[in-house]
Order: structure tokens, then sequence, then C-alpha cells
DNA sequence: CTGTCCATGGCACTCGGTGTCAAGACGCGC
DNA sequence: GCGCGTCTTGACACCGAGTGCCATGGACAG
């Protein structure tokens, strides 16, 4: 059974490792601050060499930030998986809340995660980076949905990137409110107010 | 005359210096690309040493990005000095004009550094750290603006954010035409989508 | 048992960024 | 003229992030 199908042993193992390392860097940043904590730290914490930690993540932001990586992906993928007659309001309100339900279950950790990110310039920047490409890649869903040309209609970028202003403005205030207001209900009040946007694609033209 | 009131000769050097070496940096960067430039290149280029680069600017990034920062806080004023009457779809379409025009006038210059931010990953994750900070002065700015509760209001920040996409598009849309497409008629399309959005504050409730 | 593959660790090195201190430029009062 | 604070600069040492390189050791195939 050398190449088993269930792609295990190898995999499993370097999942553990990862895990291990990102419990051990969130813990002691989350307690410490981002800048009070070094690498060497936390990779003795984990017990491995920071060789080994910087062949799982490229930076010491990544930790942090990798821990919501996933969520670029899943919108997209519920944005691809929404009915196509349905209105853009609605799909995108579905896709941001794909990402506001994963924060909002397991509450604890992505609490602590959150605001340690938007208290730290470093790991904000980092993040917005990489909301930066998940908005392109909404973008382009988008413009295949809809049947734009992205590169003529300004409507898809701008449409990607209000949902996701929509997206940081909740997180911000579910973060500042220590997690007492609902993200869900914050999100449909984002969502009814940006609405009207959304909805109006088709008056771009000229491009 | 020990200390003239124009602020003279110590600030004017300062000045001088602060010029050369974002001369020096820019040049190299945009022509070697800004991984394969390092500090102790600019500043052997700039004629002066390392320790006095970190004097004048926070980081390698900062060379760069700081040539945009003014546009933040000249944004904030001219939000600041609309007519309270104007609709804020209005004002802020004037506000981000600010910033449009300041990069449409002297073009070259400013076409060759968007284009070297929007390309280098470290550099955009800086520029939008800033704008993330801008956006918090826009929504305050605009909360007084409307007597918002800013706290309780989701509006400021959504609108703000809104704005700042749009300028973020129109940025992408002008370095991707490589300056043919005319920024202030990119500004103009962008408002007229996001009007509606921007003119509705008041059906917000329930903070 | 032997050869191969792969993950890891250790090490040296580059580069960004900072603290510290000594030296020079400038304006000041004498 | 001189000595005096102040401010800027450069030089040096230092830290931490991140990378390239190679040796080791374990898992598996033959």
């Amino acid at each position: 059974m050398t190449t088993r199908p269930d792609l295990s042993l190898a995999q499993r193992k370097r999942q553990l490792v990862a895990d291990e390392l990102t419990r051990a860097a969130l813990d002691l940043l989350a307690r410490k601050g981002f800048d009070a904590v070094t690498v060497d730290e936390i990779v003795a914490t984990a017990g491995v060499s920071k060789r080994t930690f910087f062949r799982y993540f490229a930076s010491k932001e990544d930790v942090v930030v990798q821990f919501l990586a996933d969520m670029g992906a899943d919108m997209r993928r519920e944005l691809a998986s929404r009915p196509a007659g349905e209105p853009p309001s609605v799909a995108l309100r579905h896709t941001v809340w794909v990402s506001v339900d994963a924060c909002a279950n397991n509450a604890d950790r992505t609490l602590r995660v959150v605001r340690l990110i938007l208290g730290t310039p470093a790991l904000l920047a980092r993040f917005l980076e990489r909301q930066a490409q998940w908005r392109g890649e909404l973008a382009e869903e988008l413009a295949a949905r809809l049947g734009l040309d992205p590169a003529a209609d300004l409507y898809p970028r701008l449409a990607a990137g209000v949902s996701l202003t929509a997206f940081d403005t909740v997180l911000q205030r579910w973060s500042d409110s220590e997690g007492a207001e609902d993200p869900a209900a914050l999100t449909d009040r984002a969502f009814a107010l940006l609405a009207p946007v959304l909805d109006a694609p088709q008056r771009e033209q000229r491009g």
C-alpha cells in the first residue's frame, strides 16, 4: 500500500504540523501582540525549526491571515453556485454570508484573530491585500454571470468592491462590539443599504 | 534673524533631502522592480546614509506610498469644505476628484508609481492600509456632516468605503489602460452608478 | 540490506529596520 | 573672537524576518 488512494499519512502529518504551528502562533500573538512575538518563539513552542516554519507559511503575517484565507475561495464558489436568475444583491449577500457565517461559528477563535488583524497595521495590510485578490475573482465571476465585459464595464469591479466593503464594515463592527452584535443582522442591514447599486448594472455603457 | 518667520533653511534643507531620496528611489524602483532594489542602493544614489533614509521614511514601501499620502488629508479637507446642503454623492464625488485630479496632473510620474504599486504585492498592501485610515477619517467627517452616530449607523463607513472603492477602480482602469482612459470621466461613470446608495442614508435605523 | 525520496534541521547569509553614540553645522549669548 | 545648546547626520553594532544550501534520518520499494 505505498500510494494509498486516500492521500494519507504524509498528508496528515503535514496537516498536523501546520495545525500545531497555527495554534501556537495564534495563542502567543493574541496574548503578547504581533510585534512582541518572534518567529523563534513560535517555533520553539510548536517544537519545529524556524526553517520548517517558513516551509509552511510564507511570512509571519501569513500564519494569521491564512486562518481566513479559505474564505476567498469559498465566496467565489458560493457566487458561482447561486441561481442565474437571482438579483446580484441577493447573490452577493449570500456570497458574503458564507464568510460571515464562518466567522460567527467558533466565534471565540475567530474574534480573537479578527481583533488582532484589525489592531495590527502589518496584519491589516496583508489582509487587505488578500481581499484585493478576492475582489478581482469576484468581479470576474460576476461579469461571467451577467454576461458583461470586465474590461469595458465598471460594474463588476465596483459591485465586488462594494460587497467586500460591506464585509469589512460588518467585521469591524463585530470586532468593536466584542462579538455582541449579530453578524448576520449586520450583513442584512449593510446589504439592504447597498442593494440599489448592486441591482442596477445595466445602466453602464460606453466602455 | 535666528528663527525666521518663514520656517526656513533647516526646513528647506530637509525638504531637499526628502525630494532627492524620493526621486532616486522612484527612479530605481520603477526601472528594476521593487524587490530587486535594496535600500543601500537607493541611499548610495541619493548620497546619504541608510540611517538617514529611515529617518525620513518609515519603511522601504513608504517612499513609494507617501508619494500619494497627502491625498488622504486633501480628501478629508475637501469633504469638510463642501456645502452642507450638497447631496452626499456629489460631495463625495468631488472628494475623490481631488485625488484623481492630483494623479491626472503630472500623469507621467504618477502613472509609473501607480503601476508600480498595483503590480507589487507589498506596495499594494501598504497602500490599502493607508486607504483604510482614510476610510475611517472620511466616515467620521461624513457622520459629522450628516449628524449621524458613527457607532450606530452603518452608513458612514459604508459610504466612505464605497467612495474609495470607486477611487480604486478608477485607478486600476487608468493604470491598465496606460493612461489612455480619462480619469475624470471614469470617476463620473463610477459615481453615476454609486449615487443611489450614497444619497439614501436616512433609511438606516435600529443602531 | 540497499537505494531513493522526502521532510526536517542546522547553518550561513542577505536585507530591512532600530538604538546608540560621536562628530559636525548652525544660531545664540558673551 | 569664544564657548554653548541644539539639531542633523553618519558609522557601528545589533535584532529579526526570510532564503539557499546541504547533511541527516526516517519511510518505503526493490
